[in-house]
This record gives C-alpha cells, sequence and structure tokens, in this order.
DNA sequence: CCTAGTGTACTATAATAGATAGTACACTGT
DNA sequence: ACAGTGTACTATCTATTATAGTACACTAGG
C-alpha cells in the first residue's frame, strides 16, 4: 500500500493520512472500498493501532472515508456534496503560494506557463479515461 | 510586519519561517533589506529569542536570507544563483496535487483552467509593474 | 449462542519537539 | 568604552507524538 519514513519530519499519522487521501484522490482506491483494518495495517506498517485509529479519525472528520463500527472503514463517496468554496479557495491560495515561489527562483513566465498547461493536459487525460 | 497565531497549529518558529518568506517572495523586503534583530523581534512578536533565532537559522538555511555576526540580517540576493531543478520539481509536485485535489472536489476542468490563468496573469502583472 | 473480526474508548508511560528563561561570549560600528 | 548585533549553551516546562495494554460494543458467520 504505502511505506512509512520514520526520517521524515512529518509525525507518522499525518503521512498516513497523506498517503490514504492520495490514493483515494488519484482514484487507487475507490468510492466504497474497504481500507485495511485498524489492527491489519499497524501490523503492516508495525506501527501502533493508536496511530492508525488517529489517522482514520482524521480522514473520516475530512469526509475521505467512513465507518460502521463492528464492519470496517471505507472510502466515502463524495459526488453529490456541495461543492465546498472554503476548502477551493484554500487551496487556490496554495496554489497561488507556489506559483510565487517558481517566479521568485528564477522561472519564466513561459516556464511557468507550461507546467501549469502540463498540469491541466494531466486532468484532461484522466477525465477521458474514466469516460 | 506579521503576527503570531498562537491557536495555529504550526509551530511558532514554522510561522514566522513562512511569512518572512512570504513578504520576501512577493517583494515586500528586497535583496540587502534589514531583517528586525532577534531581539527586536522577539519583542515585538512577545516571542522567545530562541525560537526568532530558530526561525532565521531555518531561513538562512533555505537561502533566503544571510547573516553578518555583529551586524545583522539581511535579505540574500538570488540572482545569478544557478536554476534549482530539484526545488522546482518538488514546487511542480506540490501544484500537482493541488489540482488534483480540486478535481477530486468536483472543479471542472474549465473551473481549474480559469483559476491557473488567473494566478498566471497575476504573475504577469506583477512582471510588468516592476519594469 | 459462540466466536472472530471490527471500531472505539480509556489509562499509563516514554520519547520527542517546541517554547521559554537566563547567561555568556565574540563581533561590529560609533 | 559602549551599545547593538549574532551565537552558543544549559536548564526547565509543556504539548505532541507514539507506544503498550486493556476493555467493551458491534457485526457477520457458523
Amino acid at each position: 500500500m504505502f511505506q512509512i519514513d520514520l526520517k521524515n519530519r512529518k509525525s507518522i499519522y499525518e503521512q498516513i493520512v497523506d498517503n490514504v487521501k492520495e490514493l483515494i484522490i488519484t482514484g487507487v482506491l475507490n468510492a466504497e472500498d474497504k481500507l485495511p483494518s485498524v489492527r491489519e495495517l499497524s501490523k503492516t506498517l508495525t506501527v501502533n493501532p493508536n496511530t492508525i485509529q488517529k489517522a482514520y479519525r482524521e480522514l473520516e472528520y475530512q469526509g475521505y472515508i467512513y465507518t460502521v463500527s463492528g464492519l470496517g472503514t471505507f472510502v466515502a463517496a463524495h459526488t453529490g456534496l456541495p461543492i465546498d468554496d472554503n476548502k477551493i479557495a484554500q487551496i487556490k491560495e496554495r496554489l497561488r503560494e507556489n506559483t510565487r515561489e517558481l517566479f521568485y527562483l528564477g522561472c519564466s513566465l513561459e516556464k511557468i506557463k507550461s507546467i501549469l498547461d502540463e498540469l491541466l493536459s494531466e486532468r484532461s487525460d484522466w477525465n477521458d479515461k474514466s469516460k
């Protein structure tokens, strides 16, 4: 599934949150897919069950997964949810920061434009494939 | 200059690093500008001098500022430095993550495109002004 | 009903990071 | 000499992180 990097400055549960979120966003995990149980994932990653639980709780709070007591943890469906303008604004701000930094590092406008175009075409490709 | 948000989950020294970096990237602080001294900034922000020192050390490590013992801390000039392709690749990856997330949150391709175009035009405007 | 597997809650402990407090020293320019 | 600068160091406190262990309620399948 993924690995934990102990040298990473990010804490273990944060790495789990980010990795699972990544798998969901990229479509490796789809809605209603079952995630490994707390105990199982704690064995494969050799971390404490409580740490997994903390990560799953955070993911549930952010709306990426849901749990059914006694059954397990599953990827949440997000279709039909009202578009979260607040969250989108936050991401936009992060994008702005990153483009600013590219500019500061000496990237020309053309270079930045080509990078953004490439990212957009990646989304287009994905859109075509899923049809 | 800026404020520290104690409620923020980010640590104080990280907030200082991010804020100063922001001021440099956006051009509020220019090369060779003098930053507040460790003791001065610790007073205005009412945080410990050691915390300021930690932030400045990190900023120096990242190449944004430099210090002259006995004189003070200054914004580093970055022109003439070889373009750091590694750093650019990292930022590109962050941009990719963010666009993926926008897509996952239900943004249409047109919406994403308009956001990226807007960010690019902000860079163009800035470029024009500085001429 | 029993059992295995699931999420959940709780206490306790240890380790680490973050922040503060205080002191001291070397350097710079006036 | 002096004031202002960065720097280094120890010590202490707190919050976060991670681990360990236990316990309980729920679900599905014999």
